[in-house]
DNA sequence: AATGAAGGACGGATAACCAAACCTTTTCAC
DNA sequence: GTGAAAAGGTTTGGTTATCCGTCCTTCATT
């Protein structure tokens, strides 16, 4: 008689995929938020000295408690992110020297590769979706940061930052505010590695040739070449990792 | 005197993203446990019949205590997902006849765009790395499942869990097990959408004409033309639902 | 000097989660 | 048959996260 797994056959069934089954993360409404404006301020989409929203306000627009974001706060404030002043016109601000970046964690050196994937997931999503949606002024915008960037390959740490304001702002021209957390949490998820290999100016300067003929691609609507250029842009970094770190 | 927003402009800098303050939602263990089982269950990923790992293994794989997936599994033990039989030999399995599915909620229907373009990505993602690592193997077995389509046109529930394990067989092609949970929460979130639009043979048979296609780039390792058809492939779906829903 | 807007601090209530032990049912091996 | 083993089912107690509300402190503006 037949067994299970030849009916699966018979159907043209593959196995349960075992990550039905792997550790559910769930992150405490604490940590996602020291998570999300550490993010935030480490990738520079909050400029130092910029204010965060009250207190008040803030825990209603996250839809926590007071006592939540006051927890993570003060992390932040622990760690030298940000910093408060009480009375009135005061607030929390970004601090203007930030603290220096971690190095890369056991973790992400063994799983890079999936970090990468998930990166080039929300980057080609971004891409073609640009390329149907994105407004005119949008790319003005765009082509402003592009143009900032090409003046900055001397310096990394700005270039940087610039680059993530360029591929962040391409996330909002597609007005889908899921896609633009993905690619925060992504670019996120990339910065301690990016941060760790070395970037000559000639790599940024073709780094921003491909920035270029995206920008160009999705003007035109065209996606499948956006997304073609996007490929490469990310397979640069790839490849670089790769020769670096553990193959995993 | 430059306000703080001149600086911002002249730095090529952009308004902090919205996404940033949003709403943290934080689930519960529970809760993701029953979405992860569940979705798993309604894609069919869990064939009915299937025997869960037993509750002792599977909190331990999942990192939750016992108690908390009992929770989980007496949630969908009463929604008639699964049933548990006691004894030696027992166990949890999934239900036999599945319960109907309900309808597709006020909240999908508001925000059904932003669930295409999640899926998007992530599809993107998955057939543009498959394209690079599939192993030949991996792609004779998704060939059989496309061969399966072939004679489902009639029968558009069994049509649509191959089509499901199709796509997630892909992105398990990927060897990036991320990819093949946000393939599987994708599909979950598509799937109430899926299930209340026609889908006439002629449409199907067009649709497996474009996973045939697909396959075929994939194993010729042309990562810009599986991009390519996969769009396509999303496309159609996505105007049929553009056609029904509100523009959202 | 008064007001109001901001951060700062405390205490109790609730629910989620965990850990560990124990009970009950069923099958398999001897 | 009988007992061991493997499964689900139950109970209890403790820890921690989170929420809610209240009050205090600071300080620029009026």
């Amino acid at each position: 008689m037949a067994g299970r797994a030849d009916d699966r056959a018979a159907a043209g069934m593959l196995a349960p995929p075992d990550a039905i089954f792997a550790p559910v993360r769930s992150q405490t409404a604490f940590e996602e938020t020291v998570d999300r404006l550490g993010t935030a301020i480490k990738l520079g989409l909050l400029a130092p000295g910029a204010r965060l929203p009250a207190e008040r306000e803030l825990c209603t627009r996250m839809g926590i408690a007071r006592s939540t974001l006051r927890q993570a706060l003060t992390a932040l404030s622990q760690s030298g992110h940000v910093f408060a002043t009480r009375g009135r016109g005061g607030g929390t601000f970004v601090s203007d020297p930030q603290p220096p970046s971690n190095p890369p964690s056991e973790l992400m050196l063994t799983q890079w590769r999936e970090t990468c994937d998930q990166r080039l997931a929300v980057e080609l999503g971004v891409a073609v979706l640009a390329a149907e949606r994105a407004a005119s002024t949008d790319l003005d915008a765009l082509d402003q940061v592009a143009g900032t960037l090409e003046n900055l390959l001397e310096d990394f740490v700005a270039y940087r930052q610039a680059d993530i304001r360029l591929h962040v702002g391409l996330a909002e021209a597609t007005r889908s505010t899921s896609l633009v957390r993905a690619m925060t949490e992504a670019q996120g998820a990339m910065s301690d590695l990016i941060a760790y290999i070395a970037h000559p100016p000639q790599v940024l300067a073709s780094s921003n040739a491909q920035h270029r003929r995206l920008l160009a691609a999705v003007r035109e609507r065209d996606a499948m070449r956006a997304a073609r250029v996007m490929t490469g842009h990310l397979q640069g970094t790839e490849h670089i990792l790769a020769g670096l770190l553990p193959s995993g």
